[in-house]
RNA sequence: CGGCCCGUAGCUCAGCUGGCAGAGCAGCUGACUCUUAAUCAGCGGGUCGAGGGUUCGAGUCCCUCCGGGCCGACCA
């Protein structure tokens, strides 16, 4: 703490809380504070004529300020907003004593503080809806200097946009950009939204494990971890299907759950480690029926939280308006490349890809390839909602075979603007299908496919007892919350997106004793860690004794110490 | 993993073919009792991401590394 290297601002806002707690002000006082009003109540229901809010207490932090003397104008900013707030020396101090304005007020407190304020409300000259504040209440001291934005006009000067800073920091993010808590209070509102649908049909929102002796119901590689007293790897969750469907088994109608999900995989502006999917799992019902109730759940989140199914994502106008289009991944094929592959082998496929330039290797069976040719040549045109439906049975192993044709499952995924938002089923049942098709994925898993499917047996054995038709849904959170909030990447949704840690620089510091044991005066030692050699050895490094005694010297003349100059070979003494 | 770009004051950013590190905001001192990107006068503030190299001299050129962004690869 004390070999901290201060800037000059946040040692004067540390000299300022010395100086409060001298005034008997407490920095960080423990009381409730008990406001009475928001700011944006203030700015949306005041008006002159009624002559209210004639007694508001509300609290936030500054923002800004503008002194003029005697009288003062800040911004105070709470959680629904920024007011203009009007401070007068002979209102905050109406007795002999003009501390609390002249000295607290203006000296001590700064841009980034928050305070309490007691007040009334009136318009300024300029027309602005301002409270006058008659006494204020230090409520916390902030020691590290905020970037300071400022607006005109809608304009943002100085905004934060540094990816780094506003994710490593989101705590600044929030506070300087106010738009972005508008999408993370929009990401809680679409959760919210879905949720109230789920329970209105009398779903039932459950938990289940995230560490997971066996990581299921999903093809992607997992994050191992341990567990010390049971003594046996765990996986952190790739998905939570197994599990739901358990719970259909043991007689739940419907079961859901937002879970957080994590896949040890490549990261970009789509994919983060966790992320979180809403997964939902209904008795009796099959893959169409859910794609009607995926339309139902994507247009009310829209309506309830853009009060419109029309959103600009970006340069595109989506519509999320049911119904949407409906077609199978071959038909999908056939549109795009013209190519009829519903009948084709492996080897045949192989071909189609090498034509097409699709990369691909002997580990890829039938199905990954169709999938291949699907997400190289058919993806990108899928703006509008579209519904990819009957996949190949290969890459769909929990899903239940198509009632009709032969080699496809009941699957579908829903695309909105490229990108997959939900992924769904007519689920496999049948307890013997479902073995053969993990041992499918084993044998897989042979050939080299590292993210095949693990053998459940115990989800086997629950299917033996007999699981309901069920149609289940999963859709990324997310991406979901991406769209509907017009964010490009998906740090942009979540609130401490995963980043490479920062480099803590070593505050190892040598002690005097090592300088003078080296024969530097003791003057001397100062301005060589200031001069950054931190550390004896990091001097005994130093190769050019000419180069440091003149570095020394221009430093003692920069911030006129007035030592005694010092030659290149008292220096080189130092360095033997 | 590969290509391109970025890292300079608390914040936003200049800094040309290498030649004394700059501006605005913020801060400090002062003036100003309805201002609003307040204004006016003055002042301070830097390990130029880190390390190495070339050079009389590096923020600038070269190499390595760290961090970030975009695109691609891999991947849902």
């Amino acid at each position: 703490m004390s070999n901290m290297i201060l800037s000059e601002q946040e040692q004067i806002r540390r000299n300022s809380l010395d100086e409060l707690r001298k005034l008997g002000i407490n920095p960080y006082p423990a009381a409730e504070y008990k406001t009475n009003v928001f700011a944006q109540d203030i700015l949306e229901n005041y008006t002159p004529e009624k002559n209210n809010f004639q007694d508001v207490c509300l609290a936030g932090r500054i923002m800004s300020r503008r002194i003029m003397g005697n009288a003062s104008f800040a911004e105070l900013m709470d959680s629904s907003g920024r007011i203009q707030i009007y401070f007068r020396r002979d209102d905050i101090c109406p007795g002999e004593d003009k501390t609390m304005y002249n000295t607290v007020f203006k000296h001590l407190l700064d841009i980034g503080d928050i305070i309490g304020i007691k007040g009334f409300v009136f318009k300024t000259q300029m027309g602005e809806t301002t409270v006058h504040v008659k006494e204020f209440t230090v409520l916390s001291k902030s020691i590290r200097p905020l970037p300071v934005v400022k607006e005109k006009d809608g304009i943002l000067f100085d905004a934060v946009t540094d990816p780094e800073m506003r994710y490593r920091q989101r705590y600044v993010d929030l506070i300087v950009n106010p738009h972005v808590r508008d999408v993370f209070r929009k990401r809680t509102r679409i959760i919210q939204s879905m949720r109230e649908l789920f329970n209105s049909r009398g779903y039932l929102e459950v938990e289940t494990p995230i560490l997971q002796p066996i990581p299921g119901g999903a093809s992607a590689r997992p994050f191992i971890t341990h567990h010390n007293s049971l003594d046996i790897p765990l996986y952190l969750r790739i998905a939570n299907e197994l599990y739901l469907k358990r719970l259909i088994v043991g007689g739940f109608e419907g079961v859901y759950e937002f879970a957080k999900d994590f896949r040890n995989e490549g990261m970009d502006r789509i994919h983060n480690p966790e992320f979180t999917v809403m997964e939902i799992y209904i008795a009796f019902k099959d893959y169409n029926w859910m794609m009607t109730f995926t339309e139902e759940i994507i247009s009310k989140v829209a309506m309830d939280i853009q009060g419109k199914t029309e959103i600009v994502f970006e340069d595109k106008v989506i519509n999320l308006n049911p119904p949407f289009k409906r077609i199978s991944m071959l038909d999908s094929i056939k549109e795009n490349t013209g190519l009829v592959i519903a009948s084709m082998n492996e080897e045949e496929l192989r071909n189609v890809c090498k034509k097409l330039g699709i990369a691909n290797d002997q580990t890829m069976g039938k199905g990954k390839l169709v999938d291949a040719i699907f997400s190289e040549k058919c993806e990108h045109t899928l703006i509008q909602p579209t519904f990819i439906i009957d996949y190949p049975t290969e890459t769909s192993p929990l899903t239940k075979m198509h009632r009709s044709k032969p080699g496809l499952t009941e699957r579908f995924e829903l695309f909105i603007n490229c990108k997959e938002i939900a992924n769904a089923y007519s689920e496999l049942n049948d307890p013997v299908d479902q073995m053969e098709r993990f041992q499918d994925q084993l044998r897989l898993s042979e050939k080299g496919d590292d993210e095949a499917m693990f053998i459940d047996s115990d989800f086997v054995r629950a299917l033996e007892y007999g699981m309901p038709p069920t149609s289940g849904m999963g859709m990324g959170i997310d991406r979901l919350t991406m769209l509907i909030t017009n964010q490009p990447s998906i740090q942009d949704v979540l609130l401490f997106p995963q980043m490479k840690p920062e480099t803590q620089k070593s505050k190892v510091e040598s002690q005097k004793e090592e300088y003078l044991a080296l024969g530097v005066p003791e003057e001397w030692i100062e301005p060589l860690k200031s001069l950054g050699f931190t550390t004896v050895s990091k001097l005994r490094e130093t190769e050019k004794s000419g180069k440091l005694a003149n570095d020394l010297n221009g430093y003692n003349k920069k911030n006129k110490l007035g030592l005694t100059g010092l030659s290149p070979e008292a220096v080189q003494k130092w360095l033997i």
